[in-house]
RNA sequence: AGGGGCGUAGCCAAGUGGUAAGGCAACGGACUUUGACUCCGUCAUUCGUAGGUUCGAACCCUGCCGCCCCUGCCA
């Protein structure tokens, strides 16, 4: 008798998988584990697998196991497996007391290799690197035996525990595979197993000078944890017989029979997300570095500003499959502003003040108007906003001469401003170059929100901010790193100065002399919002005592701009 | 060229022999003191393509086309 019913409908194939598995054997306790080699930060990519692998845990009553893949001390950092470790925690997922490193099993891999040995299935050879090449064939045509093949397991053991003794250089031999180099799977003729490398281990120091590779260090990893589904990227189906082949040479010395399997990386519109080529960003200060808010990085999305809500709601939908796809950039933008919606305190914050001055309102005089934090969510109360005589308001919000649909600010125009009154454009104020830089406007004290009885309908809604009042701060503006949407698709070959040439030039523009509401004030690093008619901010860490400083994290949806923008093109 | 995969709408993606879910985007409309939100509606006679099997095919078979991955002592 089970003690639950596991789920019987599957997200995805391989929660497929999984349900007919359990059919077969419903004894079978599910085991995932996610596998990141320390050797840089966390991006979108790895909370795909993050939630997959965490995921299915949870869904099917399993587990989830961390664990380190460090084979390659020369790559590999204690600064990245804390900055790992920080990232998963963040998005939501833990692992308890299951926190593993491949390193951890140095001595049993190394055991298990001489079992290989023993049972001739494993050859030291005497080939450098370049021979070793030259002897692999090729796509088409074979590769020829390593002459040191047909050692004797006795010669082999002997060589083998030499060459852990560190009685020979770095890259003048490996233990190999024996399996067959005519395979038309090139990952099957006669892989490396372990080569002689003196690194310093960021966890064994310098008590290894051999060390295992993925394709031996992975699948044994797996089996040691009793894993149970072994979930990765595409480009290791090709490596699959080989993973197979060692669980079947050592299975008597293994706890666990795991499977793997492979599912489609992700890839987003106008995103890089090669560890190849976000290091090239952050090396060419094209950014300010990996936790820049235009990184895909989980710490670059943390610092703009996305809720770890809104990355899982994103990797729930963007669904799990095995075709190479590239996801639209406008779902992730979609998923954080619905978390947000619900979340967020309106506030008002004006970007490019223009000064407004209200000449039928008393001077000094100062009212406090009730403006709710949120009118889809009535729990989150309101709060008091001071008005004034002089106010501000944004620049693109009035028009001198505006053009057709246009219903904000203009000559002679009404609108009304968001928890005030209906104001009326009467002058405008320009310097000698023309430029304007003061409106004046008069009042209809009639029209007071909640109090208006004047039967006035207008169509622009304003925010705008009191100038006596107002808080300085510093807006950052962001927008998509790449302005072609392919750019992680279209390789070929490219260098890094190829795909940075698509970098969007305007993906970062820096507003300094903003007026936000006085509440703002009160707020701290971390701290979101929704600013009205804006989009979503959240205070940046840069921010002093003197100057805040916010991050779009997103903009609202706007269906001006688009009118705007047809506009622009037909005249 | 050998091997391994993948082709369902602009972008993702269900579907596993019984007559094309869902989401994003887009486009209409309602509502609106955010041009937001919300709500309503529209959006694949057809599943890369050509044949075949079947009463019936996106699903099975065959050929063709296209795309991705593999020749590290990286993972």
């Amino acid at each position: 008798m089970s003690e639950s019913s596991l789920p019987t409908q599957a997200a995805n194939f391989i929660e497929n998988i999984i349900i007919e598995d359990l059919a077969v054997n419903p004894d079978c306790k599910i085991h995932t584990r996610f596998p990141p080699e320390p050797n840089g930060y966390l991006h979108i990519g790895h909370a795909k697998s993050i939630c997959l692998n965490f995921g299915i845990a949870k869904k099917f009553n399993g587990l989830c196991n961390l664990r380190f893949d460090d084979t390659n001390p020369s790559k590999e950092e204690t600064e990245y497996v804390e900055s790992i470790k920080e990232d998963v925690h963040w998005l939501g997922f833990d692992w308890a007391d299951r926190e593993y490193y491949a390193s951890d099993y140095f001595e049993t891999l190394y055991l298990l290799a001489e079992e290989l040995i023993k049972n001739g299935d494993a050859f030291v050879c005497d080939l450098d690197a370049q021979q070793m090449r030259e002897t692999r064939g090729s796509l088409t045509v074979p590769g020829v035996n390593s002459p040191y093949r047909d050692r004797t397991p006795e010669e082999n053991l002997d060589l083998f525990r030499r060459m852990r003794a560190g009685e020979f250089p770095d890259g003048s031999r490996t233990l190999r595979a024996k399996i067959d180099m005519a395979s038309p799977n090139l990952n099957m003729r006669d892989p490396v197993i372990y080569r002689i490398m003196r690194s310093t281990h960021h966890r064994t120091g310098d008590k290894w000078c051999i060390y295992p590779m993925y394709d031996y260090a992975h699948p044994l990893s797996d089996a040691l944890e009793s894993i149970t589904h072994s979930i990765c990227t595409l480009e290791f189906e090709d490596h699959r017989p080989l993973y197979d082949w060692f669980i079947e040479k050592l299975k008597d010395h293994l706890p666990g029979r795991p499977q793997q399997i492979e599912f489609a990386r992700l890839n987003i519109t106008n995103t890089v997300m090669s560890k190849r080529k976000l290091r090239a960003l952050v090396e060419n200060n094209l950014v300010s570095g990996w936790d820049d808010p235009r990184m895909p990085t989980i710490s670059g999305l943390r610092r703009r500003g996305y809720t770890p809500e809104a990355i899982r709601d994103f990797c729930d939908r963007i669904g799990v499959a095995k075709s190479n796809s590239t996801v639209d950039v406008a779902l992730l933008e979609h998923c954080i502003r619905e978390d947000l919606n619900s979340k967020a305190p309106r506030v008002m914050a004006v970007l490019r003040p223009l000064k407004v001055v209200l000449t039928n309102y008393p001077e000094g005089q100062v009212e406090e108007l009730e403006a709710e934090n949120n009118p889809n969510n009535p729990k989150m109360g309101s709060r008091k906003i001071p008005f004034s005589r002089e106010i501000y308001i944004d620049r693109n919000d009035f028009m001198e001469e505006p053009p057709k649909k246009f219903f904000r600010l203009a000559p002679g125009r009404e609108v009304r401003l968001k928890h005030a009154y209906i104001i009326k454009c009467e002058e405008v104020i320009k310097n000698d170059q023309g430029e304007v830089i003061e409106l004046h406007c008069t009042i209809d004290p009639s029209t007071k929100s909640g109090e208006d009885n004047s039967g006035k309908k207008v169509k622009g809604v304003l925010h705008w901010v009191s100038a006596a009042h107002a808080v300085p701060a510093e807006v950052r503006l962001y927008d998509h790193l790449f302005l072609d949407d392919q750019i992680e698709a279209e390789e070929e070959d490219s260098t890094d100065k190829d795909f940075m040439t698509g970098i969007n030039p305007n993906s970062l523009e820096v507003l300094t002399s903003c007026m936000v509401e006085p509440s703002l004030a009160e707020g701290s690093p971390g701290s979101r919002y929704q600013f009205m008619r804006e989009g979503y901010f959240i205070i940046d860490p840069d921010s002093k005592p003197d100057k805040i400083v916010f991050n779009r994290i997103v903009s609202l949806r706007d269906s001006w701009a688009k009118i705007a923008k047809t506009l622009t093109q037909n005249s």
